[in-house]
DNA sequence: TATTGTTATACTCTATAACTATA
DNA sequence: TATAGTTATAGAGTATAACAATA
């Protein structure tokens, strides 16, 4: 247990240096992670990031305010609010992202390629697990019918 | 790289809920599984979690407040500040510790004792290769000459 | 009425800068 | 002077509760 805790924080460390170094906070990393290749709305977003409606709120103002994302109307319901990426939020995170990749080779420069390998494999194992434990108790939505991963990646 | 992200999340997110279901903080965590076996002084507390040493005035303060630690003058120079655990800190930090334990159970479900034991050894070898690294790079300090970890368990 | 989102408020966490006390 | 710690201040992040607009 100890050894699991100690590389999330080593890994999150390395994630909020680089996050840092960019001038941004994790969560704003992960919202724009998040918008890569999605439009959601604020509800939805709450529930990407496990966060209150009015957290969110507050941080896309701050992110709008930056000029890293945008908020459009729905025009098939008044009531939602889209979210979407700007050119200058792509730009930073596809740094941020290529900074990431750097620092976690360094953190893994140790080990062998058969290690690596075995890592990946087990981590997606308990990701995958986690986010469909995660949907069915959280979301109360059903996963992907093709097990796909309906899951918010962190980037 | 992905999959390695989305591990720290799963298990920074249990980790986040027990914390909050035990009406703490992450960080405040961190703090009291630091205090377990140690009695630092506020410098070394901002050493070990990184923080700046008026961001662990206010961390400090809180705990003391809800009676969870306690400072104490060092005899041997003025200026300096022990800080350690209470009965009620020891007895709150024991308890998430079973609880965090129980949910990185559950998270590890369906991995094979071989699995566990690769992943054991690999995070190990990760956290261990992280930590020296940032032992001789932010606190400039020579790591222990028995390859002891010297670093502050996140528990 | 129910849902979506924002606003008001309060708290924790964090850093920078200025300050006090000790060495 | 240098070091250890606190305080003042400012800002991000978070949640709860009240609110407005839309369905």
């Amino acid at each position: 247990m100890d050894a699991l805790a100690q590389l999330t924080f080593a890994v999150q460390g390395a994630l909020g240096r680089i996050a840092a170094a960019h001038d941004v906070s994790m969560v704003q990393t992960r919202l724009l992670g998040i918008l890569r290749d999605r439009h959601p709305t604020m509800k939805e977003l709450a529930g990407l990031l496990e966060l209150d409606k009015s957290s969110v709120s507050g941080l896309v103002d701050r992110a709008q305010d930056r000029g890293l994302v945008q908020r459009t109307a729905s025009a098939l319901d008044g009531r939602r609010v889209q979210v979407s990426i700007t050119p200058a939020g792509r730009q930073l995170i596809e740094q941020a992202r290529a900074a990431f990749e750097d620092e976690i080779e360094v953190l893994v420069g140790d080990l062998s390629p058969a290690q690596r390998t075995r890592l990946c494999g087990i981590a997606s194992l308990i990701a995958v697990a986690d986010a469909k434990r995660r949907c069915i108790d959280i979301l109360d939505v059903e996963p992907a019918p093709d097990g796909g991963s309906a899951v918010a990646l962190p980037f």
